[in-house]
Formats: C-alpha cells, sequence, structure tokens
DNA sequence: GTGCGTACGG
DNA sequence: CCGTACGCAC
C-alpha cells in the first residue's frame, strides 16, 4: 500500500509546522506541495528530514508560486516543466523506486488564470489555456503508470461548485477551460480519482476564498486533484480530502487529498 | 503612591497583549507608550479599557513614531508639541487629577537621529539635536512639578553602554548629543531616576539592537529614562526596569521602566 | 483575506 | 533583525 497526498499550502515556510501536524497525522508515503512560495535555499528542510521525509524534490521560486514533493520512499527526479516557458516554477516530476518501483509521480500547479475569462482582454487567461493545451501534447505522449496531482485551478463539474449557475462566467469553471481540462484528460485517458471514490454530484471542495472564510456559506470549488492512468487508477483504494485542516489557526486556502494505492 | 511606567513597545497592535500582560502583572497606574506606530482609529483601545486604563490620551500616526498615555488615575491632556514642526507624533503632555493632583507627565519619543553622527551628511542628525534645543528652550519655561519620560534615543553616562569606547562616534552616545541632552536637563534641573535610584557605574539598559538578538552578548544601551523635577524627584521612592519582557515572545527592543512616587 | 517582495525607518 | 506601508497575485 502506497499513500500519496496533495496538497497546496500558500507558502510552506509559514506552514512548515501545519505540513508537520499533517505529516505526523496522516502518514503519507508522499506529498506533493503547491504554492510553497520560496526558493529551495529557504525551504524548510529540516522539518521534513526529522518526519523521515528524506526524500526532496524542490522546483521553487521566489515569492511566488513553486512545487515541492517530499517523500519517504525513494524516487528519481525526472524533470521540471515549463509549459509556459516563462520560467516559472509549476511542475515537478518524479519516479518512485523500490516498493512502488515504476509509478511516475508529477506534481502540477496550473495557472490560476486572472479574473476575466476572455484572452483578449485577459493575457492569464490566454495562458491559462495555452497552458493546458501543452499540457494535453505532453500527456498524448505518456506510458507509464502516471498519477498528475496538484492545484488545476479548474472545477470541471457542476457539483464542483458550490454555485454552478452563478460561476459559469467566473475563471475556474468557465466550460472553455473545462473543455481544455477535458482535452489534457483524453488526451492520457487519466481518470479523476476524486470522482471515481467520491462519485458526483457528492460535495467534494478542495478550496475556499480567503475572502468569504468569515462566513460560513460553504463557498467551495474543487480545483485540486488527483489523475491516474487507467492501469493504476485500478489499484487505487480509497481517496479522502482532509478538511480538517482548515479550521486549523491560520490555515492554507486549499485542503489536502490523500489516495492509497495497492502497490 | 503612585506608580509610573515607561515603555517604547515597538507596534502597540502587535504587541497589545505583551501591554496587557505588563499591566496585569505591575499595576502601574500610568504608562507611557511610545513607538505606537499606528493612528489613534487602530489603537486597541479596548484592551486598556478591559484592564480599568479608561483614561487614555493617543497621539498617533500611520506607520512611525507616535505616543499613547494611559491612565487609571483621572487626567487632563494638556497639549501635544511637535518640536520639529514637521507633523510627526513624538510627545503627549498630561496633567494628573484627584489623588495625584496637579503632577505633570510628558510622554516624549526623541528622534533617532539617522546613522550619521553629523548634521553635514545626515539630516536626521540635524534635526534631532534641534528637537532637543526646542525641547530646552521649552523645559526654561515649565514651573510646575513634572515628569519627563520616553524614549530619548540618547545614552548619556559611559556606563549607560555596554562599551563606552565603541560607541563615542555611534548616534546615541556621541558627545554632541549628550551635551544638547545636559542642555535641556539643566534648563528645568530635571533629575535622572533612573541613575538617582541605580547610580552610576551599575548596569542599567534599556535597550538591545535587534540586529544582534541572537547573540547573548548583553549589547545593551540605556535610551529610556524618566526625569523629574527637583521637588517631585525627591518623591520617588522606587524605580526598577522590567528586563523580563525581553524573555517573552517577539520582544519589544526596549524594556519598561517604572518609577513609584510618594503622593 | 492572506501571502510575499520591496522600500523605509529603527 | 524587526516593525509598517504599498503593490501585486490569488
Amino acid at each position: 500500500m502506497v499513500s500519496i497526498a496533495t496538497w497546496n499550502i500558500n507558502s510552506v515556510r509559514l506552514r512548515a509546522d501545519q505540513v508537520a501536524r499533517f505529516l505526523t497525522q496522516e502518514e503519507p508515503d508522499v506529498l506533493c506541495l503547491q504554492e510553497i512560495k520560496t526558493e529551495e535555499k529557504h525551504f524548510p528542510h529540516q522539518v521534513f528530514e526529522d518526519l523521515g521525509y528524506t526524500h526532496r524534490a524542490v522546483h521553487g521560486q521566489k515569492g511566488y508560486h513553486g512545487v515541492a514533493t517530499v517523500s519517504r520512499l525513494p524516487f528519481r527526479e525526472l524533470d521540471r516543466h515549463d509549459w509556459q516557458a516563462n520560467g516559472e516554477a509549476r511542475h515537478v516530476g518524479v519516479e518512485l523506486l523500490g516498493a512502488a518501483q515504476g509509478m511516475v509521480i508529477e506534481n502540477v500547479y496550473i495557472p490560476a488564470g486572472g479574473d476575466i475569462p476572455d484572452r483578449e482582454q485577459n493575457a492569464k487567461f490566454g495562458q491559462k489555456l495555452d497552458f493546458l493545451e501543452r499540457m494535453a501534447f505532453w500527456a498524448d505522449r505518456l506510458d507509464r503508470p502516471t498519477l498528475i496531482t496538484g492545484d488545476f485551478n479548474i472545477a470541471p463539474l457542476d457539483c464542483d461548485v458550490y454555485d454552478h449557475k452563478a460561476l459559469i462566467k467566473v475563471v475556474s469553471h468557465t466550460p472553455i477551460e473545462i473543455a481544455a481540462l477535458d482535452r489534457f484528460r483524453n488526451a492520457h485517458g487519466f481518470e479523476d480519482l476524486g470522482r471515481k471514490h467520491i462519485p458526483a454530484p457528492e460535495r467534494n471542495y478542495s478550496w475556499w476564498s480567503y475572502r468569504t472564510y468569515w462566513q460560513d456559506k460553504d463557498r467551495g470549488r474543487r480545483l485540486d486533484h488527483m489523475w491516474a492512468s487507467p492501469d493504476l487508477a485500478a489499484q487505487s483504494r480509497s481517496h479522502r480530502f482532509v478538511e480538517e485542516t482548515r479550521r486549523w489557526d491560520q490555515p492554507s486556502d486549499h485542503i489536502p487529498l490523500v489516495t492509497e494505492f495497492d502497490l
């Protein structure tokens, strides 16, 4: 049994203790972090080292974005794709060794895309769509059991947001983004583990805006995902979202997801 | 018995809980704060109100400087001098009413003066000297029992710094500043209560640089003072500096002083 | 709302 | 080193 977690931590330095608490409590074999918001030289390596997460691939940059994959199983780092070719740190890929030999874990932070869902008016939205197209091109050539996980910044299903009709024109839930995400998924035939294990239309949010935190309206969206190649998906045994982190002090706006695989 | 305290708090909002802890523990009748670093509209009034400090004179500004005098004895606010005439909030004066009728408490935050002790090269140093000259002119006309207290940003005696020879050219301990401070003191005949009660050359520091905090060299300076008119000084019964606040979490770089008067 | 960079003052 | 303000991104 191998368990893999993902969490957009929104600053790994500020929340190093929360990450430690999560790792101690959930004991995943691998944790994929997004928005670490630091260069590797300031990554809190010791916190992970002390908890047995001695294998780490940190792809960081100053202030924004940044991803890291930490593991207590040995792995080999494969690549760091820059699908926008703009130098942003949004991906790191590793291949597990040992017990889970051969499993590839792609950790990605897809661009948020700005506020206006129109590439003429908003270059960031165009970049998000282009990023997804390039990911689709890349996925088409994948030929190994792959888990791609992270913050996709898209809530694809109607039931992935608290109000489908209200959000259909809001970046993260527009038809054009969802179509681009679908092309990417179909390019490899990924299976959406979130909805394999928690079937639609069940509530399954992973993100809540800080701006409406104080309200208790539960205005969530499912922006974080774990997608697996068909053969690997068949080996997934459980999947859960760890919502209690939201109730910790100064929480991230995202919660972690954890999947267990029979391998 | 009336007890008066002074503390450069270095942000009263960030350290409102530390101020509350200090007030609960030491129970001074009056506390003079400097570097509150906030406009009055964001001053944590309720914290003081809840502890019985229902009389407050807050002279704040956005981001920098700012002084406040809080009291559980009634007082009347007298004035807010702007000796630099540059709009900075560096002084507030009050007159105690009731039990301690007639005692005037002048709360002041003298400019730090920049890094270079030369008014040709460093305008801030000139402003500090000018500020002191204007205070001397003002002090010459005082005719009531007055306590002037706060962060004077000058360590006048050789024993008021950890290394007299090393600091003689460092702003806060240069002969020209000390001479200006002496003129101010002599203009009214103030008595330095810190050295009345803790005679030179006894260790008596009130400030340590954040830059050398991690060292434990005790590189302190006596920058905070309580000076009294001769008649009032004769009524002072005890004086102490409350160094334990330095060991609290995220401490101010200054510690509080407390004086008790027999009146 | 909450994070980080930068700039400024100490 | 440690505060605040501001701008930017999400």
